[in-house]
RNA sequence: GCUCCGGUAGUAUAUUCCGGUCAAGUAUAACGGCCUCUCGAGCCGUGGACCCGGGUUCGAAUCCCGGCCGGAGCACCA
């Protein structure tokens, strides 16, 4: 019955607003993969478990380096979508500039950052050393012309950044006076939704930091990676007046024998390695889906590991069992002969017309028909080269279902037998093998793609012609597939066993 | 190197905050059996863990210190 399923442990604080708010922030680069799972699931079960909202906003702050690409953002809704996340709000931050220069104005005017024209190292060499830099002591208004100068285009990119003030005591270097923003030539490397309108860009601490107060996020869930963004984007919220959200910073997650890497992935395909962000050696949202991995399975996947600090290696093994106990009572049963071999039956004595349960568990669902009719008391089937090949001369085995054969003769290419009865009982109390079959006439071309992009090549049975595209079933002994297409031959993709 | 964070069975997680009920619970994987016209599912059972060393304490997985191991950050990326 039904056991008890995982919570996620309480968020904190929630009762210190009026409202929960979460929010998933991807970067428009790439296609999500499993790796994202966590942000979003856990960012949209906590505001629906708390009655709250879940925001998805595109961080898109980055024309030069993590080019945002325009077919992502839609790519990115559907497949936070397909997880069974209903989106509440969406902002675009490429839309944001104006708010964002607004407020690097305020913090520039109340000397709480600066405009800073030192190259990278030289400002690096100070910072270590717990020392200002020139600009740093600027006066306001020398700041304030500098800016002017950075939105009208008198710098030329690298020229100059705007700093947030910290703490250059602090003992991490990484906080002491952080990037805000910067200047990119959008006339070279125009953004992909506003063009070259702009050429001041903020980086991820003064976007992100901004607009989680501006949006009101309650509760920012994110990796472990952004725990030190967290203590320079305080700095700024200091400066603000500002209260930080309540943040949760959970560890990473990998999948044995996946890469979870945006780059590899991008590359991959640029190369013509993979077939598309679908490859079925891919763990991008795509690339599930079209294998038959359900949402749901991903989901409970996900909250059972909840929001732990702590890094988790999972395995497809465990995505698999999470996946097929959702599979198993939802899929019809098919069979599939994977590299047919011909088996031929001799002395078959009548007509056989058997109903073959389209669910073992589920009589309701209703039975696929087939009728065997002998031919001079031959019976001609298609059996899978494996079964073929464990067969041995003199071995009973039954044809599932239907009745009992002894193997009289096996060649690469056919098996021969003759007909040995009817008894189930017989064949169960002496524990031969049990075999899926198709006979002549009822084959169906079928090619399923398998994990490793493989194509395993055969034959479906004649019922499977109706199947439409998306179903997922499961060929008996063979494993989980879905049916990808279904036209003069049946494609499917393999889920799992 | 510097700054953080973490370390419970193969994997993941509960208990860790507020020390005793922990000879450590659960899921999955493994193994064995039962059941079943699938090599699937189900049922029953078995084995399997508190990183190490000190300290505090009547008592430590839980608190403290040190070590070891793992991870993250140290970008004019997000």
């Amino acid at each position: 019955m039904a056991k008890e399923e995982k919570r996620l442990p309480p968020l904190p604080n929630t009762d210190k607003y009026a409202q929960v708010v979460t929010r998933f922030s991807p970067n428009p680069d790439c296609v999500l993969h499993l790796g994202s799972a966590r942000a979003i699931i856990l960012s949209h079960e906590y505001a629906r478990l708390n009655k709250g909202k879940f925001i998805l906003r595109f961080e898109d702050t980055d024309p030069k380096v993590k080019k945002p690409v325009f077919d992502f953002y839609d790519r990115i809704r559907k497949d936070v979508n397909w997880l069974g996340c209903k989106i509440d709000e969406e902002y675009i931050q490429s839309d944001r500039l104006p708010i964002y220069y607004e407020y690097a104005e305020r913090l520039l005017q109340n000397d709480n950052a600066y405009v800073c024209e030192c190259p990278p190292e030289h400002f690096r060499k100070n910072t270590l050393a717990r020392r200002p830099c020139d600009c740093r002591q600027l006066p306001v208004t020398e700041n304030l012309e500098r800016w002017k100068r950075m939105l009208e285009g008198g710098y030329a990119e690298g020229e100059a950044v705007v700093r947030i003030k910290t703490d250059l005591n602090h003992p991490n270097p990484a906080v002491r006076d952080w990037p805000a923003l910067r200047v990119i030539d959008t006339e070279k490397r125009p953004h992909p939704r506003v063009g070259s309108k702009y050429r001041v860009w903020p980086l991820y601490n003064m976007a992100a930091g901004l607009d989680d107060h501006l949006i009101g996020i309650t509760h920012i869930i994110r990796g472990k990676e952004h725990l030190t963004n967290m203590v320079r984007q305080e700095y700024m919220y200091k400066h603000l007046g500002w209260k930080y959200p309540e943040a949760i910073h959970y560890g990473r997650l990998k999948i044995t024998g996946a890469f979870l890497s945006k780059s590899k992935i991008v590359q991959g395909i640029r190369e013509g390695t993979y077939t598309g962000w679908a490859d079925p050696r891919l763990a991008t949202f795509a690339a599930l889906r079209k294998r038959g991995i359900t949402p749901h399975a991903i989901k409970k996947m996900i909250i059972d590991v909840g929001p732990k600090t702590a890094d988790v290696t999972l395995s497809w093994k465990n995505l698999y069992a999470y996946n097929r106990k959702i599979l198993d009572s939802e899929s019809n049963r098919y069979f599939f002969v994977s590299e047919p071999i011909e088996l031929k039956v001799k002395r078959v004595p009548r007509v056989f017309r058997v109903e073959l349960p389209l669910h073992p568990e589920k009589p309701e669902r209703g039975f696929r028909e087939y009728t065997v009719t002998p031919e001079g008391g031959i019976a001609t089937f298609r059996i899978a080269k494996k079964d073929a090949a464990n067969a041995a001369v003199g071995k009973v085995i039954r044809l599932m279902e239907l009745f009992n054969v002894k193997i009289k003769s096996v060649r690469a290419d056919s098996v021969e037998a003759s007909f040995a009865g009817e008894s189930y009982e017989e064949v169960r109390k002496s524990k031969a093998q049990l075999i899926h079959w198709i006979v002549k006439g009822e084959e169906f071309p079928c090619e399923v793609v398998m994990p490793d992009a493989s194509v395993n090549e055969g034959i479906a049975e004649s019922a499977c012609k109706k199947l439409k595209p998306d179903t997922v079933i499961q060929f008996e002994r063979f494993g989980f597939v879905r049916i990808n297409k279904n036209d003069a031959k049946l494609n499917a993709y393999y889920a799992h066993k």
